[in-house]
RNA sequence: UGCCCGAUGGUGUAAUUGGCAACACGUCUGACUCUGGAUCAGAAGAGUCUAGGUUCGAGCCCUAGUCGGGCAACCA
């Protein structure tokens, strides 16, 4: 955000505490960031908000951002996940430092330290059952119970760790705790639990571990080994705060990474939780993590969004700590915005009619040459045959039209775009009173650039016959009927049904033959289109990004 | 009946850190246009949750409330 008078950038809450800790050469001037998923799903615009704050701080700076994955729970985490995210990060246009980083690296360190806390009498193990722990742990209002085991000797609790480790405990048996304070008014400091017995097989380490640790124990100890200085995650993790801090007060001796929390991005019309985008994928409700209605990163990029896009989108939205909740709107003009710039504009037409110019010589073709981007002369132009028989929007012919329509009726004239004036003569109708057919008469005087001058209000977008690419286009639309999907008891219940249609044999001019998957048009008049990977050679794929503004639909 | 955080036009974010609220999206006009797109010009829309206080002066500081969010997973 640029304040307008004397060109002074506006800094979000975070820089301001970066450039104040850069000034109190704070880490030496060192700025080092991370961004930390776990690699249990796909990653959506709600990550690609932190992804952008992360790494683009380091590039503002001149710091450095890691790229590490916070695989600390095997029963959730698989490689697929870890090879989608890394594609989603470098697409968006983000490089990490160096390599990826895992959490599961440090499993050695952050074991020992496990045992140092024992040694200093900081840590227990516990033996009673989960619901027993749960139950002593207390509610906010009032404080816990101490565990019975909460004062064995270091040289048992020490044991019990090692049979932890090697294996001779079940599952859910035992646990390591440390010994803080049971009567916090802050729950997670009530003796939080720092490994749980685990026999699974962890998508690195193999089965290598019986134990594995838990967030509160792993991620602040990353960040330090990382030599992270500023660890930025959402707002639930401002009550973690003082169990990241406790855990770095045991273990460090050098400096001490900063947790900082920024709210979380929310968009109304969509979920964002990755347990209800993993169930719409499971439950089948969409055709996969990549279905273009999804909001997540490989799903707009199916959807025919830009890194660009995107970026724009999360820097307009800004930083700050107030829940928020972002009109899908916005992330539209950003898409749009970009698209206007770049995407060459084409003719298509999804819901042909014929219109037959009468009096145009039969079999004659011209090549009408097309601008491809008026915002770009320098992409240059095309020839797009023209001829007797051509197809047009459905929905650009009325049969009685109100005053203010601008497109074909009878007795009307419009221009087709790049070509002719046309007047509508005369149509034809079938028993249903569907127009099946639209006659026209051209004046020749009027080809375009013929400085002729007759003006006409419309201009339509027209496909030859002879000529026409068939293709199915899809139609997307926002994935919920209601803002605040989450909201309700049953989110699934709220699903649009029209959130995807389908239209076959929709017909495109003859260049978009050599269209390949992921190129992006804009369909004059109508909006933004990309080629699916869906696509075969005969039969073309379409998905509609987003629809043109469209101030005559509005009315 | 606890602890933590937040509160600025419809939405989001600013306000040179105490000097009488700005930018973007959206909305509405109008111009232009061989895309009812884009572009351009303009308008409406908040007096900053409330009440006190400090101050020459408060959206910024203090106090007390109100409202909203979060915290009681062997998830992250």
């Amino acid at each position: 955000m640029e304040s307008t008078e004397n060109n002074v950038k506006s800094l979000n809450f975070i820089e301001a505490i970066i450039e104040e800790d850069l000034k109190q050469k704070k880490h030496e001037g060192k700025l080092h960031f991370r961004f930390p998923p776990e690699p249990n799903g796909f990653l959506h615009i709600g990550h690609a908000k932190s992804i952008c704050l992360n790494f683009g701080l380091a590039e503002e700076y001149g710091g450095l951002c890691n790229l590490r994955f916070d695989d600390t729970n095997p029963t959730k985490e698989e490689t697929k996940y870890v090879e989608s995210i890394k594609e989603d990060i470098q697409w968006l246009g983000f490089q990490w430092n160096d390599k990826p980083y895992f959490a599961s690296d440090y499993f050695d360190q952050l074991y020992a330290w496990a045992v140092q806390l024992i040694q200093e009498g900081k840590a227990y193990v516990d033996e009673q059952s989960q619901e027993e722990i749960s139950k002593q742990r207390g509610v906010p209002t009032r404080p816990g119970l101490e565990s019975p085991y909460r004062n064995r000797s270091v040289e048992e609790n020490l044991a019990l760790f090692e049979k932890m480790k090697v294996g001779e405990i079940p599952d859910g048996a035992m646990v390591l705790r440390a010994k803080i304070n049971m009567a916090s008014p802050n729950m997670h400091m009530r003796d939080p639990i720092l490994y749980r017995v685990l026999h699974a097989e962890h998508h690195r380490t193999g089965k290598k571990w019986n134990i594995y640790p838990m967030y509160d124990f792993a991620h602040g100890q990353s960040d330090y080994i990382e030599g992270i200085t500023h660890s930025l995650c959402t707002l639930e993790f401002e009550i973690h705060r003082p169990l990241y801090d406790w855990f770095l007060d045991q273990i460090a001796d050098g400096p001490k990474p900063r947790q900082i929390e920024f709210a979380r991005l929310n968009l109304n019309y969509t979920v964002m939780s990755k347990r209800k985008l993993l169930e719409l994928v499971n439950k089948n409700l969409v055709s996969g993590w990549d279905d273009p209605r999804m909001p997540t990163i490989s799903g707009l990029r199916r959807r025919g969004y830009t890194p660009e896009s995107i970026r724009n989108f999360a820097d307009r939205i800004g930083i700050a700590k107030r829940d928020n909740v972002i009109d899908f709107g916005l992330l539209e003009f950003s898409v749009r915005e970009h698209l206007n710039e770049i995407a060459p504009r084409v003719f298509g037409v999804l819901d042909p009619v014929k219109l037959v110019i009468t009096n145009y010589p039969e079999g004659k073709v011209e090549e009408i040459e097309l601008i491809n981007n008026p915002e770009r002369p320098e992409d240059g132009s095309r020839k797009v045959p023209f001829s007797k028989e051509i197809f047009i929007e459905r929905n650009d012919f009325m049969e009685d039209p109100p005053k203010k329509f601008f497109r074909l009726a009878p007795g009307r004239e419009v221009r087709l775009k790049g070509a002719y004036i046309v007047e509508c003569t005369d149509f034809k109708k079938d028993e249903h009173g569907n127009i099946t057919e639209i006659y026209c008469t051209y004046d020749p005087e009027t080809r375009s650039g013929s400085n002729s001058e007759k003006k006409v209000k419309g201009t339509l977008h027209w496909v030859s016959e002879a000529h026409a690419v068939d293709a199915e286009v899809r139609l997307y639309d926002r994935l919920f009927l209601e803002e605040d999907p989450a909201g309700h008891e049953d989110y699934k219940e709220l699903l649009n049904p029209d959130s995807l249609k389908i239209v076959q044999h929709c017909k495109l001019e003859p260049s978009l033959k050599e269209a390949r998957v992921g190129d992006k048009f804009q369909f004059q008049r109508l909006g933004y289109f990309c080629v699916d990977p869906d696509s075969t050679p005969e039969y073309p794929v379409f998905n509609r990004t987003v629809p043109l503004r469209d101030s005559w639909a509005k009315k």
